[in-house]
DNA sequence: CATAATGTCGACTTAAAAAGTCAACTTTGT
DNA sequence: ACAAAGTTGACTTTTTAAGTCGACATTATG
């Protein structure tokens, strides 16, 4: 449970991008498609658009898209954007562990590093062209549930 | 940097007792080997001792000692006790995963099950045995630095 | 140029959880 | 009896998460 909403609804914001391949989503219709607090949702998309992930476009007909291709935005990188290290504790931080007062050798670190590692492996080799693909997208004007529900059936 | 403080002290308190091997400890001599706030250690004890893990006796003499074998007791049963559900979010928990409002198909889940899983393996295989060893200990009656910086090299 | 639809920015509030303290009490060995 | 332990529950403080809001900047369109 170390997720913040806030990097999940992040997550969330880019994964609804990616699925739409290219084209530009307005703000509310990424909060529409995700149920992220649309004044929430602004905070998220000044965060990922600082941090190079989206361009944005102002004025009428303006909105959010990807600045990479989707295959190149691992989940790692969001993550670390709103989560800071992703180490489970504080000693065991990849590049700045904090020094562990305990008298005796606290062998208890190896596993936090092995968490850590895990946990890092997992979201780095997880980028958002496979998780597009594995949400069905991406699509094209998609508005019927029917489109929808057959891509997904034909993956099953 | 999801493992809580107090959970991080509950995991090296039971450490110490499993280093102790079958000696009971003290409340304040647990509190110095392990740098953990008296006061707030008695808390976490009680917690440790609600959960079976522990067990004590009062009175003059008494303390703290392990009601298991150390190689019975896994890191992942002390985390669980003090931090709750193992999974990166709560969409992705064993027993009760909440439902997710994405429209589309969440691919994210399947990624945070991935990270609660490995997560999990790598909890449930580290027990206070290893990490005792690991620890360079179970030591009788240690007082000087030489002795265990003994033990420490003749592991490595 | 006026307007409306967008994104931008920063300060603010509220709620919840983490972290820690404390005092009064119980048990038990000597 | 007394002192050295553990027990209990309420309390405080600090920090972080979560979310809101209003004023402002930009730009396509008529």
């Amino acid at each position: 449970m170390w997720i913040s909403r806030k990097t999940d609804y992040a997550t969330r914001a880019v994964l609804a991008l990616a699925i739409a391949s290219g084209r530009s989503l307005k703000s509310h219709e990424i909060a529409e498609k995700t149920h992220i607090p649309p004044s929430f949702l602004e905070q998220i998309m000044g965060q990922l658009r600082g941090a190079g992930i989206v361009r944005s476009e102002r004025g009428p007909g303006g909105g959010y898209r990807l600045n990479h291709p989707p295959q190149e935005i691992t989940l790692e990188r969001i993550v670390r954007i709103f989560q800071g290290p992703l180490a489970p504790i504080s000693c065991a931080t990849r590049t700045a562990p904090e020094p562990c007062p305990m008298e005796v050798m606290c062998s208890l670190k190896e596993t936090w590093e092995e968490v850590r590692d895990a946990t890092i492996a997992i979201l780095e080799r997880t980028d958002f062209e496979k998780l597009a693909n594995r949400a069905g997208g991406p699509w094209l004007e998609i508005s019927d549930k029917r489109q929808k529900t057959e891509s997904l059936k034909s993956e099953v």
